[in-house]
RNA sequence: GGUGGGGUACCCAAGCGGCCAACGGGGGCAGACUGUAAAUCUGCUGGCGCAGCCUUCGGGGGUUCGAAUCCUCCCCCCACCA
């Protein structure tokens, strides 16, 4: 393959690339590029927005470049003090192992395991002594640190800062010059850390990384990027049907987005995509879903949920499958039996949604909070918009 | 180290002795409308044995018939000065 074809496939969908020299000169000596990947291991519940940088980094695999997972159980163990939030828990060894094992097994659903390393950053950074440490603060200065913008904007709100948050980015940083990376992939909050580790590896005499960052996928909310912490995330383990209905909830603005991050169309198809979005956009948004849920699951499991989706949210039947509770003979109060099924925090929650005329059975409002249930065959309880129970009559022991 | 300001529910933010489970906004949930979209309107948003009760306003102690509100000690944050 030729070098420009190679540019071509590295450079799509990207944001940055550079320095664009730095990369021909590496890709010019014809050696598989090191490709530095940093992992969470507080968070093994990888969601599309991980998909994005995920789905380059397979894109490297192939052209065969190393990708190295970089855990960073070192950071997670020590721990974040900033913040009020003193309850943050310390992650114990064996959770971080759990963790980035959990992580490596969702990973392996984009990359070829067989061909991905996995590193602990910790083996490396808890060695270093005071007079490395020093040595590797003096790479970079407070006024470059402030630059960042998170920094940035917490110094100007008067949130604090801790030293140590500045020694985050400059591990990260000796993470790279550690395994002598040639190239960090992560999202363009990333490009920050990613520039000082560039400064770290020349500070240690080493050739620098070149950073590749990919937009960062907008969440279900359709305003903030995708997180956990913000709860708008789709989930790699969402089974099917979830899946689909968390990308029909999205708002049509970024449909085309998906396409482009998720789905990876060209410019072409995506020009085809907001035609068709303007024109139908249900069904531009469903064919998304479908899609979604195909790659992550199978063609199969993306018409079942697609089946399922229609069934419950468009004609209004109940789904095919629902958690079973059992209803004694005598009958049961309408809010102990929701609250035990585990579909509201309290029973406040509960008496609150049969207020709102939240809860149905058998499609008949339920507007008395103190009604004993009594059933003779089997029937649909629905709380709220998308929460089903069925109901089945017990029958004597 | 000094001086001043501040810590209120998921977040921001009022309240400054009883009318406070605590104004308002955001977020979230629910109802109507719909395409589980957007927009809009409405309601809710600590818990429980729910017309009542219990727990909450950084933490402890105190004053008072009664405290988020006053006093006191402690912890934490911010600004300026050093």
């Amino acid at each position: 393959m030729d070098l420009r074809h190679h540019l071509e496939i590295i450079r799509f969908k990207t944001v940055d690339l550079l320095p664009l020299e730095e990369l021909e000169a590496k890709l010019r000596r014809g050696r598989p590029l090191v490709v530095k990947y940093g992992a969470d291991p507080s968070r093994p519940d990888l969601h599309l927005g991980h998909y994005v940088n995920l789905r380059k980094l397979k894109d490297l695999q192939d052209l065969g470049h190393r990708i190295v997972f970089i855990v960073g159980d070192f950071t997670a163990t020590i721990g974040d003090p900033s913040g009020r939030d003193t309850t943050r828990p310390r992650l114990s060894e064996e959770e971080v192992r759990e963790n980035a094992r959990t992580y490596f097994e969702q990973v392996s659903r984009v990359l070829d395991p067989h061909k991905t390393e996995v590193q602990f950053n910790a083996s490396w950074l808890s060695k270093l002594c005071a007079r490395d440490i020093v040595h590797l603060a003096s790479a970079y200065t407070v006024a470059r640190m402030l630059e960042r913008d998170d920094f940035e904007k917490r110094y100007r709100s008067n949130t604090p800062i801790f030293i140590h948050e500045f020694l985050y980015p400059l591990f990260q940083g000796y993470d790279s010059y550690h395994i002598q990376a040639d190239m960090e992939v992560g999202g363009t909050d990333q490009k920050f850390n990613f520039l000082v580790a560039r400064e770290v590896q020349k500070h240690y005499g080493q050739e620098p990384q070149v950073i590749l960052t990919l937009p960062l996928l907008v969440g279900t909310d359709g305003v903030r990027k995708m997180s956990k912490s913000y709860g708008n995330y789709i989930a790699f383990n969402d089974p099917p049907a979830e899946m689909y209905g968390k990308v029909m909830s999205i708002p049509d603005a970024v449909v085309p987005e998906y396409y482009s991050l998720v789905l990876y169309y060209d410019d072409r198809q995506l020009e085809e995509v907001r035609r068709q979005m303007a024109e139908d956009p249900r069904d531009t948004k469903a064919r998304l879903a479908y899609e979604i849920v195909k790659l992550f699951y199978s063609e199969a499991a993306a018409r079942a949920a697609e089946e399922e989706f229609n069934r419950v949210f468009r004609a209004r039947q109940a789904p095919s499958a629902m958690p079973e509770v059992r209803v004694p003979p005598e009958g049961k109060n309408i809010v102990d039996l929701i609250y035990d099924a585990g579909l509201v925090a309290s029973k406040s929650e509960a008496r609150r949604l049969i207020k709102q005329r939240a809860v149905r059975l058998n499609g008949e409002v339920i507007e008395d909070p103190t009604l004993v249930l009594r059933i003779q065959e089997e029937s649909v309880l629905k709380v709220g918009k998308r929460k089903f129970l069925k109901l089945v009559p017990a029958r004597e022991p």
